[in-house]
DNA sequence: CTGAGTTGTGCGATATTTGAACAAATATCG
DNA sequence: CGATATTTGTTCAAATATCGCACAACTCAG
């Protein structure tokens, strides 16, 4: 790409605009500053910029994002045919399941949550769309994984810090590898508080009408209700049922 | 502010972020420029930008958006206390009652959701944290600009447009003023299908701590299942539940 | 009252926006 | 169907705005 095609105030406003998600809900320019790495000059241009255009809210003190923020997400939701798609499926799944049912994307070595429609709570961290998990230690994540090319399936992995999340976490690299190869064959994946303990998981890849995969499918449950172990007979069934109807739908 | 304090490329960007939002998913250089008023080399640019940072995706002909710019939103879910303490809530009453709840916040003259549990479909259009109505004919909008001073109140009347969304939306200016006194008398707004045929929705102030009302809370039926004016006595005991529940605990 | 930390400001150097002109693609019409 | 018209995408140099530094004003704690 051409240098002059880049335009650079864009870029540091929306890294200030991320920086908001990492940390307390009011930040100062100094902390905006350090958690951005842009001078403090510019950063205080940015965040002044955001609260005239009405994203953010300055008190002349703390900077805070406004819910106006929410348009940007909202303008990818709303024309995005794939959430729109997606939400009456996972809202009858959850249903019938009394379980949360949510559909993610890859990006990076994350999973974002583009639908959910949630029973009850069992995590603690609230999961909305927008929401990131690490893919490598998460259910909808594994799937995602494993339908990459080996190349690409690595690379991920190299750029992940594989930690463990809970005592149930696989951290190490052959056993995530082994795992990854058994999901790329049995077609779905089951998490046992490998991300949180107390929360199972199991999930499948929806594919498009050319058998791309494009999306993954989840089922979430307390390790109370059920078994990981006996999620797969429980729900697949009904998954792949959705799977199977997603398909045609998916240009 | 000071005209040097602003950075123009932000908020070119952000129109152009905005602009995704109504339209086809795809939009080519020309379409946005159209779009935003923007000249056109200024709008591919801004677009090239946001595809490089990975928030749009670009095909050679069409950018659409990509997921990544549910960060931007979900920076402001994740930080904000309101919609993560609302959240619990709303699923619990959307449960207890089998059906929608919400909450939003009044921007300008449309009310923005900030947290939604949803049971079953019955709007055309899909709610999620983000959306937008327009408030003179929603049943938050109405018990948000009721709490307003009443010459704001008057100043987002005069900027809506009214429109009549269906028979049975009131767009007589009269009506609609008399309806918001009577709101703000009986501490609750009821919509009969003012908004989409089909659809009642009940709906309450929420106050801070020091009573001064910071967001809406509702719900919402199909008119199949409830007659509009069966929904206070039916709903109203359990909203004012929540309201009592919620209010020390917002700062 | 000091001093560390933070915020606001002015200015030269630098990078970006602009608008028109050109090239490429697409649509229109005879 | 081919030629012309129209729209769309891209490039370039001049005009303009932004960037980051250094310094001043301010705030808050000890």
């Amino acid at each position: 790409m051409k240098q002059t095609d880049f335009v650079g105030g864009l870029a540091k406003g929306l890294r200030v605009m991320e920086a908001f998600g990492s940390g307390q809900p009011g930040m100062t320019i100094a902390q905006m500053s350090e958690a951005t790495g842009l001078d403090r000059a510019t950063a205080r241009r940015c965040l002044l910029t955001l609260a005239e255009l009405g994203y953010a809210h300055y008190d002349g003190k703390h900077f805070e994002l406004t819910p106006k923020v929410l348009r940007l997400g909202h303008a990818y939701l709303s024309v995005t045919p794939l959430p729109q798609l997606l939400q009456p499926h996972l809202e009858a799944l959850s249903k019938e399941v009394g379980q949360s049912a949510s559909a993610s994307v890859l990006e990076g070595s994350e999973v974002v949550y583009i639908a959910r429609a949630s029973q009850k709570r069992v995590m603690s961290i609230n999961l909305v769309p927008g929401s990131r998990l690490p893919a490598w230690c998460a259910s909808m994540g594994r799937v995602l994984l494993a339908a990459l090319p080996q190349e690409q399936m690595l690379a991920v992995l190299d750029r992940s810090e594989l930690r463990p999340l809970t005592p149930h976490t696989k951290v190490a690299r052959p056993d995530l590898l082994a795992e990854l190869a058994r999901v790329r064959e049995q077609g779905y994946a089951v998490i046992d508080q490998e991300l949180e303990l107390g929360l199972c998981s199991i999930a499948i890849p929806l594919m498009d009408a050319r058998g791309r995969v494009i999306a993954a499918l989840n089922i979430g449950a307390p390790a109370a209700a059920i078994d990981a172990r006996d999620m797969p007979e429980r729900y697949l069934p009904l998954m792949r049922h959705v799977q199977a109807e997603l398909r045609p739908l998916l240009p």
